[in-house]
DNA sequence: CGTCTTTGACCAGCGC
DNA sequence: GCGCTGGTCAAAGACG
């Protein structure tokens, strides 16, 4: 499954602005291993030419809460710059989709899975939707527990996995799982921003492509 | 009182 | 088949 793989990248909050809200922050989004600069609108748009299902519901139904930075991603996986990898989770029937900018999605039954690490020193970035935790585990290999969250919307089953980075714990790796079937709670305050606001970027409910 | 977190138990998948 | 591991459930407690 080699062709499933991300390219690294990097979320970096260094500017004292910096909101965890990475729909707030796509102009701080930088492809650091590439030293490229990287922008959630390029982000937005890599489900143009995918390989399979472009109906690009996907990433727009996501928008506030998936579309930060992923490292690769080996079919469940991560994998860090160093060739380490760092299991995620097992993802069934998993696909990959080719994009733009050579990041690609990992769909699978529950819609796209998207994994990141951010480096923060907050566990719980504030993405727009409010998430009811249901789960903690310890991880084999990890001094740091895994942290497991549901988006608390009524009949919304997107997940998110957050857990730190067991070797530079100053690094959280979230795993986002399905696609929001609702608005982000905080819509009106980014429709008060419009400069905030990607061109090409709409704010609408996603067709619910997990169903 | 409603909502959320905590946490131990349970279950399923996978490798040996 | 068995054990390990990750993911989820659900009861109990905390909190506003």
């Amino acid at each position: 499954m080699s062709d499933s793989t991300f390219l690294a990248t990097d979320f970096l909050p260094a500017d004292p602005n910096f909101n965890p809200n990475p729909m707030l922050n796509y102009n701080y989004l930088v492809d650091y291993h590439g030293q490229q600069e990287f922008e959630l609108s390029d982000y937005l748009a890599l489900e143009d030419g995918s390989e399979e299902d472009s109906t690009s519901n996907h990433l727009i139904g996501c928008h506030s809460a998936n579309p930060v930075l992923p490292e690769k991603i080996i079919d469940g996986s991560v994998r860090y710059t160093d060739d380490s990898v760092r299991n995620v989770a097992p993802t069934p029937r998993s696909s990959s989709i080719k994009c733009k900018g050579g990041l690609k999605k990992i769909k699978t039954d529950a819609g796209f899975r998207i994994a990141f690490r951010t480096k923060s020193e907050l566990e719980i970035m504030d993405d727009g939707f409010k998430w009811r935790k249901y789960g903690k585990k310890t991880v084999k290999n990890s001094p740091n527990p895994r942290n497991y969250y549901r988006c608390s919307s009524g009949g919304c089953n997107v997940k998110k996995r957050v857990e730190r980075d067991r070797e530079d714990s100053s690094y959280v790796i979230t795993t986002y799982e399905g696609v929001h079937n609702h608005e982000s709670p905080c819509v009106v305050y980014y429709n008060e921003m419009p400069l905030m606001v990607p061109s090409g970027w709409t704010l609408q409910a996603s067709n619910s492509s997990s169903s």
